[in-house]
DNA sequence: GCCAGAACTCTGG
DNA sequence: CCAGAGTTCTGGC
């Protein structure tokens, strides 16, 4: 099978994404292209990669405007490989509204899980493949504060000053 | 099935 | 702030 993929520049650094015929199957925040490149055939070692810019300009284009804060990234088509509980955490993450936050907690109990299943909730935001477009950097601690990104904490932060900004009215 | 680990949370000092 | 206990899911053996 054949992965395509891009990557755009952002206040983030590098972002790189990859795609199956299906749709956006990865998604890497980085410093350069070629460490994302190595990370991703890390996370998928068989496939053919094929650089296709214009074949995902739709995606960039989605991303671009979203980190330049001009509102909620666009639907895109996701090709989301997990067990049956992350597909469920996934989305529940993709419900949580621009600009809000919700509690591991929280999450795990609209699940209709109890509250020991935050952790595992957490679990299942870290083995998500498309940061970003499933929304995992909106899930904080109990007390509002910011437990873990894997594309480090200081771009969750990031991401979330930037959500509130462009919702603040003012 | 058993054991260890995880981007958690609550309680007690 | 630090230590201990509880809960749910995943991954290796």
């Amino acid at each position: 099978m054949e992965l395509t993929y891009t990557s755009l520049e952002s206040p983030l650094g590098r972002v790189l994404l990859a795609a199956s015929c299906r749709g956006i199957c990865w998604l890497g925040i980085g410093d350069t292209d070629a460490a994302l490149l190595a990370v991703l055939r890390a996370d998928w070692p068989s496939p053919g990669l094929r650089r296709d810019d214009s074949g995902l300009a739709y995606a960039t284009d989605a991303l671009g405007a979203y980190l330049a804060g001009c509102g909620p990234c666009a639907t895109l088509p996701l090709d989301l490989a997990g067990t049956p509980f992350q597909r469920r955490v996934w989305a529940a993450l993709r419900a949580i509204p621009y600009g809000e936050t919700r509690t591991y907690r929280a999450i795990a109990e609209s699940l209709g899980l109890g509250p020991g299943a935050a952790r595992a909730v957490g679990g299942a935001g870290a083995a998500n493949p498309v940061s970003l477009l499933v929304p995992c950097h909106r899930a904080v601690g109990s007390d509002g504060t910011l437990r873990g990104f894997r594309w480090s904490v200081a771009r969750k932060a990031w991401l979330l000053a930037l959500e509130r900004r462009s919702t603040a009215t003012g």
